[in-house]
RNA sequence: GCGGGUGGUCGGAUAGCCGCGUUGCGAAAAGUAAGAUUCGUUAAUGAGGAAAGUCCGGGCUUCAUGGAAACAGGAUACCGGAUAACAUCCGGCCGGAGCGAUCCGAGGGAAAGUGCCGCAGAAAAUUACCGCCCGGCUAUAUGCCAGGUAAGGUUGAAAAGGCGAGGUAAGAGCUCACCGCUAAAAUAGCAAUAUUUUAGGCAAGGUAAACCCUAUCCGAUGUAAGACCAAACUAGGAGUAUCAGAUUUAUCUGACGGAGCGUUUCCACUCUGUCCAGAGGUAGGUCGCAAGAGCAAACCGGAAACGGUUUGGUGAGAUGAAUGGCUAUCGCUGCAAACUUUAUAUUUUAUAAAGCAAUUGUCAGUACAGAACCCGGCUUACAGACCACCAUUUUUU
RNA sequence: UGCUUUGUCGUCUAAUGGUAGGACAGCGGACUCUGACUCCGUUAAUCUUGGUUCGAAUCCAGGCAAAGCAG
């Protein structure tokens, strides 16, 4: 099993910005396919902004954010494609049950867009298949 | 016992599964400008009292360096001590709050000068409106002119010491007693200051968190500082260059010009010497980066802050930023039930109040808050628990 | 992370330490057959807690919030 490689350019966010946006009650999750097709793994990257809390808060948010995905992204992501998970307000607070089955429902939603809009325009993409 | 005050300590525990950062050890492949990277590990270790606010002080860093003076700007401000330093701390003085323990205080100077004090009031700083009084003119009085006065009046936050007696034309510290104020001396104290005595008669209101004056202190910058390694892009042109002397003919000496971090001047010292253009050390990486004016205990000195000696231990180092997620058991707080006691109605029991030692719960809650170069403080946030001492009141002995 | 600045009606702004003013918006009324324009009236604020002062929007200190700069 690989290592989740995170993302770190603020370059890489904006663009991610600029993809497919979904939106549950305690968590944001972004989308976009990367144009250079050398890498092979997805990518992920946290945001936390100070709407939601202070210093401590954020920190939470994030931390419980990284434990979801790394149960349920290696399974279920698709390669080549950028995530970015926003945080909310309540997402340092609700049940943790509950953050993973909002996360685990908006990625499989994103990645079936994903998928029609690449049949579209005719690039094979397949999803990856469970390692472990 | 109730409700208070001061100082201090702690700020959940244990176990399991899955993970993260750093370091050590082992292995793998690739070979770079440099540094990396990946995997394994029954190896070690990983957030606070405020890590916060960034409000003071210091270390360290760069601005090439040191010294002196003036100006500008800023900070501090009762006295003595502690400290590397401070706006911090300790002790004392004075003023204020409280029955008290105790707490609070930017607490120098208003006879160096300038400004301001709305409205009201005669007058807000060398005051005279009403009033009181003497004199002159007129003359029953009233009135007019020239003075004296600060007792009384109104206003206001504030009106030239207060109160009583004497005194006077009327008055006035004009005089006296008491109180307040100021000055001097003596005593106590290192001092702020306190007490006593004597004298002055009151010296001209407030405001300096208005300008200002006095005394003391202060250069700027802030680890994204800074040092080093360094891809990509790129490394060009004009044409002999301050003056004098010496020679070794490209060096030395002196003069002149320029620069030296708030501004100006002086001294020393250093660098620099034709013009245009330009590459800066950028992306990236490494270091800076943690043994410290540090922590704990005992003893000694000191009234205390604190200082000294000895012994012991020393364990975060991220950079889209690690220290977590879930579960179980226990602890703590609250709530409810049940229980115990008392009172009332009634005698199956119900209601109310108190209690919390023990019991139960698919119950609720378990604070403030996350290292970012490092220390000393301050300020602000904080569920709850514990310890010591002190004072008020009530009860008992 | 470091540094700097600013907080006044719903919005945009004034105000030497001395009654917090103006414009737009809102509400009510007048004008009109009705609406707009216009006119009159009215509601509404000094971020917060202390201090200095006789008296603070203003001066000083602590807190809170917002904005900006460096990267």
């Amino acid at each position: 099993m690989n290592k989740i490689l995170v993302l770190k350019k603020r370059k890489d966010f904006l663009r991610a910005a600029q993809g497919i946006r979904m939106v549950v009650s305690t968590v944001i999750l972004q989308a976009a396919p990367r144009l250079s097709g050398s890498s092979e793994s997805f990518r992920i990257g946290y945001t936390a902004s100070k709407k939601i809390g202070k210093a401590h808060v954020r920190n939470k948010a994030k931390r419980r954010l990284r434990a979801v995905v790394r149960d349920v992204f290696p399974s279920m992501a698709l390669d080549n494609v950028d995530y970015v998970l926003i945080s909310r307000f309540n997402t340092a607070d609700c049940k943790f049950k509950d953050l993973k089955s909002d996360i685990k429902w908006a990625l499989k939603k994103t990645n079936k867009m994903l998928l029609g809009e690449d049949a579209s325009s005719q690039n094979t993409e397949q999803p990856n298949t469970p390692s472990c």
